[in-house]
DNA sequence: ATAGCATTTGTTTAGTAAACAAAAGGAGAT
DNA sequence: ATCTCCTTTTGTTTACTAAACAAATGCTAT
């Protein structure tokens, strides 16, 4: 039935509308009506257009998100997992395809190019901090495509980004086991790779120096790599050395549920020997016992935003970069003892 | 010859354009040829059509710009002067008037509503920091129209803010020195008022405590307020005491310049004896003797910034509100004698 | 004066004509 | 067969508009 090759003229003729209207419609432009933007659909598959056999890639824009290949779990991970589906969400209002590419650390290079990946993609975000070198992210920046970090920021190189408010996260944390009364404080800090757990550490330390407090190197611990439960060991090392601190600081939820593990096994009472209180408020640290008192990062908002800025950058708009930092919220549970009274209320 | 009321349509007529065109072009939107839009404001000054006689302001679109009223000069100010020109430009850009709205610090309340000014503003700028307390933001909060805040963030109330990268001037310029050398640093701090000050004297610690260092008390004078010459009162103080230090930190330029006035009255020379650094780079810095070595912090850009961010809050888009930060930028000069050598090369 | 309807105003949505650029096709020369 | 140059077709962008809509205004009958 369908003569020759099909073009957007002919899908136009055919769907009684513009040849420009049916590029809005492929392009998900704003301002067609819906049933236009169906009938042309219908048009299109009828006549079995191929869309865009000649320039860019294949399907829709699509856009990039950049994970190591090692920590693929990463996606059910329980923090960006919740980053990522604000950014695919947003990707789907805005008509992209996220398509997901990983790079080999040990390689040390990122071989996208060699796969054509990069060719078919506007922009790119890079998802997972610590494990992606600067070093990657200048080889990255050299394709000049539009990069934008998420949780990440590497200051020498001025690039766009979309980050929690960690600084504030450690602050308003410490202060709040300050207000409680605590002096004797340990805190578990994370590899030093994580800009956004050097962030957070940095918080705590300012508000304990405003406080004119410092905390001793003993209840301080280097973290330990590779372990399932990451503060479990950190903080059983604290509790082997005579007196327990009275408050501890995880600095994610993660090493505070491996924390939790070492008090209890102690045979110490949370929060009554030692009071926990950590930052991200994942899902589950709702319903540990207790509860954990914790800092709010909006992570699903951060994958929103990284989209909306990666989406200005393809546009040509946003040519300054800046850090965009998402506010953190004090979560207070009963980890600290703190809420035990008014949640009884 | 005109005959009775000009309205849209008699324009578009006249014009031989459609209403659409001339509403466009009233209200400058994008996608109107140069000459079209000649003809067309041209039309409408012949036939003396009166802007929107019937709904809001009068003229097009315009944003408050609010500064305490007892610091009017800060138009003139080298810092703020410039962020103000950023803003202003972005506005004639985009087709905002900036409308300049004082308000009254001794009444305690802002009485702009009185004045109907809000009336016609579809949005504000905040752009002067500390003079303005949380309380009053709070109540222009409550006009429900958008507000930005310049150089300046309110944590408790999450209100979207432009800011310079305040803390990491501070640990730039705190490492500078640290790199350089020297132990014995003085910190010429402001009034914890202005976040932002907050934000640089939080760097400026994080970096010292890094390196294992503390500032005793007798060398963090605390702020003179009410004196010209913000820098030269404080580093009197430090000098009068027997020892002084190598080098000290101003947290603004302008501080710096008291300080440097200070220490060459003592005899002392810069850098041989005393090296000073601060943060803002405003044009003046480059020039004094010698050049001071500062901390960039993009001005300009944060004005431009400020009014996109209120663009985009007015059209409804951009619902989470974020901090958005601007990097900075390390600039040496000679006041540290780092630069000495390589600027003779 | 005033409630109800009709008209005129400004405004918004959903489009299009025409110009443009990049790729593809085609004709003639080598 | 292959290469250059020209034409045409294809996708894309700009500049603009018809028609629908909502808010204000005028108009009429009470």
């Amino acid at each position: 039935m369908g003569k020759a090759k099909p073009t957007m003229r002919k899908i136009a003729e055919a769907a009684q509308v513009s040849p420009t209207t049916v590029w809005m419609v492929i392009h998900n432009k704003p301002g067609i009506a819906p049933q236009t933007v169906q009938r042309v659909w219908a048009t299109i598959a009828d006549l079995g257009y191929k869309l865009k056999p000649t320039a860019n890639g294949g399907q829709a824009e699509s856009v990039g998100l950049l994970i190591e290949q090692y920590s693929v779990p990463v996606i059910s991970d329980v923090f960006y997992g919740e980053i990522i589906r604000g950014f695919q969400t947003e990707a789907e209002r805005l008509g992209y395809h996220v398509v997901l590419s990983m790079f080999d650390r040990s390689t040390g290079n990122i071989d996208l190019l060699k796969r054509g990946l990069v060719q078919k993609v506007s922009g790119f975000v890079v998802a997972n901090d610590g494990d992606i070198t600067p070093e990657m992210v200048i080889q990255l920046e050299s394709l000049s495509v539009p990069i934008v970090l998420v949780e990440n920021h590497i200051d020498e190189q001025r690039l766009p980004c979309v980050v929690g408010d960690n600084f504030m996260a450690g602050y308003q944390i410490t202060r709040h086991l300050l207000k409680l009364g605590h002096r004797q404080i340990a805190l578990l800090r994370g590899p030093t790779k994580y800009s956004s757990l050097v962030d957070r550490l940095r918080g705590c330390m300012a508000a304990l120096a405003e406080a004119g407090l410092l905390i001793p190197a003993k209840w301080m611990p280097k973290p330990v790599s590779g372990h399932p439960l990451k503060g479990y060991v950190q903080m059983k090392e604290i509790l082997e050395q005579g007196e327990h601190p009275t408050a501890v600081i995880a600095i994610s939820d993660k090493t505070a549920f491996g924390a939790m593990e070492a008090i209890r096994e102690a045979g110490l009472r949370i929060p009554d020997d030692v009071a926990v209180a950590s930052i991200d408020n994942t899902l589950e640290s709702a319903y540990t016992r207790p509860p954990l008192t914790t800092v709010n990062i909006p992570k699903y908002e951060m994958g929103v935003l990284a989209l909306q800025k990666l989406h200005r950058l393809i546009q040509g708009e946003d040519t300054i970069p800046v850090k965009t930092i998402v506010y953190s919220e004090l979560i207070v549970r009963e980890s600290c003892g703190a809420a035990v009274l008014q949640s009884k209320r």
